[in-house]
DNA sequence: ATGATAGATGGAAACGCTTACACTGTCTAT
DNA sequence: ATAGACAGTGTAAGCGTTTCCATCTATCAT
């Protein structure tokens, strides 16, 4: 079954079937009609990599996440197919798991299959990957990558506005001493949080205590560790900030473990508001950074870039807004 | 950069190359080393559209799932990757969005793209879908399908001994009357484990009272209402079984929201043991299915069927087990 | 030495599309 | 009536691989 068979019984020419199936303006309703109607009788259904090959398009954009079961991807990814669908696009969708040989591999696949533009959505990824697109003209799109370069569009979260929502709430609230679990130190974004962290307090004239900011992971079980050495403290901090929303439900599971309550004894916010934020007990106050709209301006930046051929990239500002939850409360009186 | 272009710095033709990359057994080392150095050279990356154009074999193959937005289905896309990868194939995952139209989107990508097989892990399709797959001779596996047909692998799940489990569990524990949260009538999966639980009761002597049997929706919102109907009753049962782990989180907000107690007031069983279950407060007793057993078996059944050209799939079935976590615990003694 | 055999390699057709270009027939302006 | 423009369609040359078949060379039994 192919376009010549269809041809054939619509008594074209594979070049009009082409046409028709293209959309082209240059056949008559009739006709297109006609080989419509033939495509529909035979089932024909064109076959993507001839269609790739000769057209030397393949309509297929890129999308490098670290990790599916992350909860954080789940809604990128729809969001990144839904808009790719609108566009006409198809999505190819590739999990590093965080291990740099699996992001060579993935960025081999998306090499061999001739994306039109890739969104890399996990910080790490080796400069010599990203020549090797850059050699190609592929179009790329980062999440907050440190290094900006030419030819490469980036999308930039203001987590400054966001991590101050966060502090100027639980100041509102009473808060004096605020703590932070941040996350892995070795992932460019959990060092951004963190940044974002200390600059607030500066910002808000209080003073910084080291002890108070604990080392996770960004999963639950780095949470619930970290949260336990913070109140391991005799003085512990009434409020805890949690670089991601995995990280706080995991810390909101080493308090009650530690017969306090949330969110009388102590307030915990998140980060990401991740859908699982509003179900917890109670449910967490966040600081939202919308995955729908990374997953728009990313996809957007691409295929701008691939469609105009343009060389420079563009950058994007994403504004994260604070979600005020069950998670904060005021500061408990008897504490210090 | 073409296969052409490496055969001319490698002296040799492009049949050879092309043998080398496929790693045929028909090629010297020393030719097939300079092959491999010629390629490493020119960062040369074969292109996957015209390898499938010209080999008939697209080495791809489709996972369908609903939502991957809903938690039971990351780590089932992840599993269907990892095992793939392990046999050099790749996969493409479409979701069908629980809509009807969308499926045959879905359904049309997997035609166009020529898969090798394709895993439907959501329950409903359409007839003629099927039809499409099976004229085409593409290896089709099905999670629970009401409906097995020949030359299609069947994925089952003994939802009757999971739900037993869980039953038995609560019998154990001195509960008298057991309540379920179902999903939408709707879907195929969600009658079957309504069905299971009635059997259960039947089985363990115990009366089957429908006004303690609620209809959810598989998702949070849905657990909730129910459970708060539920509660309604002046004589609530002092057990609820929920028909996935989303609904029984659910359910668990409402309990709290009426003040009553988990478990000492009501125990609460999930079902699917998502990662999240681990983590709610309390943490969630649930009849856990292996995503990772289920991706397996199916994407096994699909490989092996379109390997050998066998015509029949092959049937399998996988069997949940009870994890006991927190949110279960004996029957009040007030209550009746 | 000779023919047979096997193994390595090359030549070129095929895969199913897209698209530049050529062609035909109408229509418009003169 | 006629040249020019234009719309609709067809012809055929790619696109980058794979793979069948042919060719060549080296080895071996005779």
């Amino acid at each position: 079954m192919n376009i010549k068979e269809v041809a054939r019984l619509a008594k074209v020419s594979t070049a009009t079937v082409s046409r028709t199936i293209n959309g082209s303006d240059k056949v008559t309703p009739e006709t297109a009609e006609r080989v419509r109607k033939a495509i529909e009788t035979l089932k024909f259904y064109p076959n993507t990599n001839a269609r790739a090959l000769g057209s030397g398009r393949s309509s297929l954009y890129g999308l490098i996440i670290s990790d599916i079961t992350n909860p954080f991807f789940p809604e990128l990814v729809k969001s990144f197919e839904d808009i790719a669908v609108q566009y006409g696009q198809e999505v190819l969708v590739a999990n590093t798991n965080y291990d740099p040989h699996r992001m060579e591999v993935c960025v081999s696949r998306m090499l061999q299959r001739k994306v039109d533009g890739v969104a890399i959505m996990t910080s790490e990824i080796a400069e010599h990957l990203i020549d090797e697109f850059n050699s190609r003209k592929i179009p790329l799109a980062f999440l907050d990558t440190a290094t900006p370069q030419k030819g490469i569009s980036n999308i930039l979260v203001d987590y400054t506005a966001g991590i101050d929502a966060a502090v100027e709430h639980l100041l509102e609230l009473g808060h004096k001493t605020i703590g932070f679990i941040a996350g892995p130190m070795s992932l460019a974004s959990a060092r951004i949080r963190k940044r974002a962290f200390i600059n607030a307090l500066k910002r808000n004239d209080l003073k910084l205590d080291t002890q108070f900011i604990e080392e996770g992971n960004h999963r639950t079980d780095g949470g619930h560790e970290a949260m336990l050495r913070l109140l391991d403290h005799k003085a512990h901090p009434t409020a805890v900030i949690a670089s991601n929303d995995l990280t706080a439900i995991g810390a909101m599971g080493a308090v009650f473990e530690r017969g306090l309550r949330i969110p009388q004894d102590i307030s915990i916010v998140g980060f990401d508001d991740i859908d699982l934020s509003a179900f917890t007990q109670p449910a967490l106050t966040t600081v939202r950074l919308s995955r729908q709209e990374i997953a728009k301006m990313a996809f957007r930046a691409l295929y701008n870039t691939y469609q105009t051929g343009a060389t420079k990239g563009a950058e994007y500002t994403i504004q994260p807004n604070l979600i005020v939850r069950k998670s904060t409360g005021p500061r408990p009186v008897s504490k210090h």
